[in-house]
DNA sequence: TATGGGACCTCACACAACGTGAGGGTCAAC
DNA sequence: GTTGACCCTCACGTTGTGTGAGGTCCCATA
């Protein structure tokens, strides 16, 4: 029996790695990627190092690194300092995109014009893919149990199409008003009285809200961009501050 | 006194908007972006109109789409459901970062032996600047007591460098060796018994660790790509059921 | 043994989205 | 009236590919 030295042709290395085989020809030509052999006959053989190099190489690439720059990278220190520093690379896109998405809600927030989204909104337009996708979110999480609570406090929201809900709307638009101006005037996030807000939840809960669900529900707050632009629409920094004093006063009242 | 209407000329624009003249020439001759009027001379002038229309502009790049595709974008459809739409882009490309990040903590983790990292590791190569950063994610994420709480973890750790440590990380990895293990054959995550981690935590903390603490850390896990890539380095999968996991016996034990 | 149909090869040209001059008007000020 | 900072229009260069054209090579099947 023959041992099988594990060797890709072109073709087989760009399926492998969901490059093209015009990339490697390319990459082979400007030298960043030879292949660890060449036939008689001109045919490129790649092995395992070649397959390893060209994973980081389209790491790279995934994150717009000119190929000049990446020959000079892989030249530089050994593949974990190289890795650990792209991670820190890719991370700080995320961070732009992040802006850029919290930009974007606020942009949308005032093209819709002066009112904030409500409720309705927020949920409604949501095909079902998305809403499956949100629900996934929830799961995934906050575990099965707190998903399960606010699918029921959805259900309720749809249940009670019309004036019920459009009461409970304004009710929570007061309640957002009466925080929004302490907020503006500078007030303590501490010092805030959230009683109201806490029963609001409750009401829409069906059933009470504890200290506890009550800090969890402002990380959803904070974690779920549509919240964000949700209280960043009312005012700026206003998701900020918000979460903070949920966090507190759930604190103060656990 | 005349009424002056804002208008720009290209290198006003360029600088309000953080394009380049050369790429609003561009937009200029592919129809892209006319401005508002040409002088007899031939100068661009631009108003708002044109600005906002940049600035959309902007944002599609900033996502890698084409001039073409955005030409044909901002013929259909209102701003806000074109923001919107973009809006989802934008995160599904996020989410994509999110996955590279993963593949590259799997990586470095190969990469750095079967041991996956240490909690020394995890902290210690952050230069300062980083270490800020967690802080203040910590602080904004998680609120002020919480990031007290695990600042303090941290200076715990920091201080009895050693042995202490030492027996600290065995002893965590013994617990963890378990559960994955658990995880591994198949176990139900809602009957996993945590008490052991949940004690570790509490050791290392230096006070008990009460039921929702402990539901929060979860939250924390699954949060920082950090801890997922130290429990995915352990288990492919395994933050997850981890995280389950940690909700469920928190909510048993509460 | 002939004969496909793939997969491979090397040019070589096309493309997007600009950068980077060259060569030359324009404008406000001093 | 000249200086210096702007503006204009070509027009070619660059990067990282896509997309052929035209030819070679390999292997399975008739």
């Amino acid at each position: 029996m023959e041992e099988r030295i594990e060797e890709y042709t072109v073709g087989e290395l760009a399926r492998a790695s969901g490059a093209t085989v015009r990339m490697l020809h390319h990459y082979d030509a400007i030298g960043l990627l030879k292949p660890a052999h060449v036939t008689a006959k001109g045919y490129r053989i790649y092995r395992q190092p070649e397959l390893l190099r060209l994973q980081e190489i389209l790491f790279y690439r995934a994150a717009d690194m000119s190929l000049d720059d990446i020959t000079m990278i892989l030249n530089t220190g050994n593949p974990v300092e190289r890795l650990v520093s792209h991670r820190e690379k890719v991370a700080a896109q995320m961070e732009k995109y992040a802006a850029i998405i919290a930009t974007l809600d606020r942009t949308i927030m005032k093209l819709t014009g002066e009112e904030p989204m409500t409720l309705e909104d927020l949920y409604k337009p949501f095909p079902k893919s998305k809403q499956a996708e949100y629900e996934d979110w929830l799961i995934t999480t906050y575990g099965q149990e707190m998903a399960a609570k606010i699918a029921n406090a959805r259900e309720r929201l749809g249940a009670e199409v019309g004036d019920t809900l459009d009461a409970q709307n304004k009710k929570l638009k007061g309640i957002e008003a009466k925080l929004v101006a302490t907020y503006e005037a500078g007030g303590d996030p501490k010092m805030a009285d959230l009683s109201a807000h806490q029963n609001w939840v409750a009401e829409m809960w069906g059933y009470p809200c504890t200290a506890d669900a009550y800090a969890k529900l402002s990380e959803l707050y904070l974690a779920h961009p549509d919240f964000i632009a949700r209280y960043e629409a009312l005012s700026e920094g206003f998701s900020q501050w918000l979460t903070t004093a949920m966090v507190a006063w759930s604190a103060k009242n656990g």
